[in-house]
DNA sequence: ATTGACACTTACGTTCACGTCAAGTACATT
DNA sequence: AATGTACTTGACGTGAACGTAAGTGTCAAT
């Protein structure tokens, strides 16, 4: 299998096949006697696991020492404690990972919350009743918008 | 209040600052006559409002036309809307990943327990008598990436 | 008046994950 | 042998959000 073939099966370009090998992430199986990269079905494989941990957020950096991890053979027998650190590491940052997405889910619910609720929060619009824009008015101020959807819920 | 001191209380550099101000986010109050940019708590306030955007997954080119929307009368209760369609694509966004941060966590939390109990588990070794290896590959339930790292070499 | 800390503009540098040429080479098919 | 397509390396480009440095000016205080 050639880099375009590989490519199109995995959804992305020749170029980036080749910053990946780049980086040390996917190396060719084999070259033809003129250079031209051969892969098999093994690497197709681990670009889609590329893939899966790009979308899970890492940056390929961290997924090449992923990968490097499993080719350190010196380590000997502690190479199952070093993996098992190493994910213990990776989940400590799953959970930080996961907290800030709370964190970004409670903001975001409270500005949908402040805007559709809050019509009369609109450019330059401050309603007379309304509780949000009070705030502003005591104030001498047109309620920003923005503000308003993300101070005041 | 001078640009360094207005950074500070932002959590943000003098170059941050400047920088929005190119991008015509945040504009100083006056200038000393020597040019000195000089802010008030109005300035701060937008400052933290970017911040929080920014969370928000908004850039801050998405976030200066919101600005300027503010200040156009014509686009009327539409921001609103705007801005709630983004939210809302956001949060489906933030809740895939959150799903998927969670399926992480138990492949993770699996591939540990693997790791942990089964020391013959070591890079290219799978051991046809190893009790846990053959659990595993009897369901076929090694996680991809961890499979990846015991069985791939 | 001098000092020291801060500010000013201009402009090039950085990181990440590739995109996009360019000039030349290889492979498969006719 | 010729053709067409895909491949090679190398190098420069992109965009977002600033960092960093150079050279110079300003402000408050001593």
């Amino acid at each position: 299998m050639q880099i375009g073939d590989l490519a199109a099966k995995a959804g992305v370009t020749p170029r980036t096949i080749r910053y990946y090998e780049e980086l040390g992430i996917v190396e060719p199986e084999e070259r033809t006697a003129g250079g031209f990269r051969l892969y098999s079905e093994a690497q197709l494989r681990r670009l889609q696991i590329v893939q899966s941990l790009k979308d899970l957020g890492f940056e390929l950096e961290h997924i090449r020492t992923f990968f490097n991890l499993k080719n350190c053979t010196e380590s000997g027998g502690s190479l199952a404690r070093t993996l098992v650190e190493h994910l213990a590491e990776q989940e400590r940052q799953i959970d930080e990972r996961i907290r800030q997405y709370m964190l970004m889910k409670e903001q975001n619910r409270r500005a949908v919350e402040v805007l559709s609720g809050c019509f009369c929060c609109t450019v330059k619009v401050v309603e007379r009743d309304c509780h949000h824009c009070e705030v502003y008015r005591k104030h001498d101020e047109v309620p920003d918008l923005i503000e308003c959807a993300i101070y005041e819920s």
